[in-house]
DNA sequence: TGACAATATTAGAATATTATAATATACTAA
DNA sequence: TTAGTATATTATAATATTCTAATATTGTCA
């Protein structure tokens, strides 16, 4: 892994609503976009815009189940570096 | 801290050079301009901006010593996240 | 003081990111 | 098949980031 795409993962990162999004996840272990939308407050596109952010950089990948898509946090990288992110983050 | 507040931390470190830099001064300890110029091979232009970006956010501090200055990371948060990433990445 | 070395700042063009609004797709159940 | 639910995509305007080139600042030493 070279500079380039280490920068990619923190670049994944470096938004507060995709921190919160990828936090969330790694606490609850998966979660579905409206629930997303409802616990973020904001709107179901821009949400959908940013779970898809970080899926392009690997950081998440999403599950269908029927009508749902489950997604969840799927880097190591990413999930080294949420650990030192502190827990109230992701009610905000 | 807040989401917002931890992503600009991300944010810092969402460049590969700044990401170089950062990671090299965790490394070294202490590095001046000149030398990340010659290291990294950018413009002294553009490695000033880059460290001022950094500074700005609180990742590194600079002391004067006479004619140099000496860069140093100074933030726990930043440190704890660089040392996730593998070493061979500050000499690229 | 003047020349030089080290670093910072500024302006500007090119490019990237973000949020909103509107629309499209995929699936389920009746 | 049709309606409804869940999610994705697209277009676009506003804003932010990045790099280059030029210039400015700060400190040292003769």
């Amino acid at each position: 892994m070279n500079a380039q795409e280490y920068s990619e993962i923190f670049k994944a990162l470096s938004h507060p609503l995709r921190l919160k999004i990828a936090c969330g996840l790694m606490h609850k272990g998966k979660c579905n976009v409206n629930t997303m939308v409802e616990r973020l407050k904001v709107s179901q596109s821009l949400i959908s815009q940013h779970l898809n952010i970080l899926k392009k950089c690997g950081v998440i990948k999403g599950y269908r189940e029927g009508n749902i898509i489950w997604y969840k946090l799927e880097n190591e990288l990413a999930l080294k570096l949420l650990k030192n992110i502190e827990l109230k983050l992701c009610d905000e």
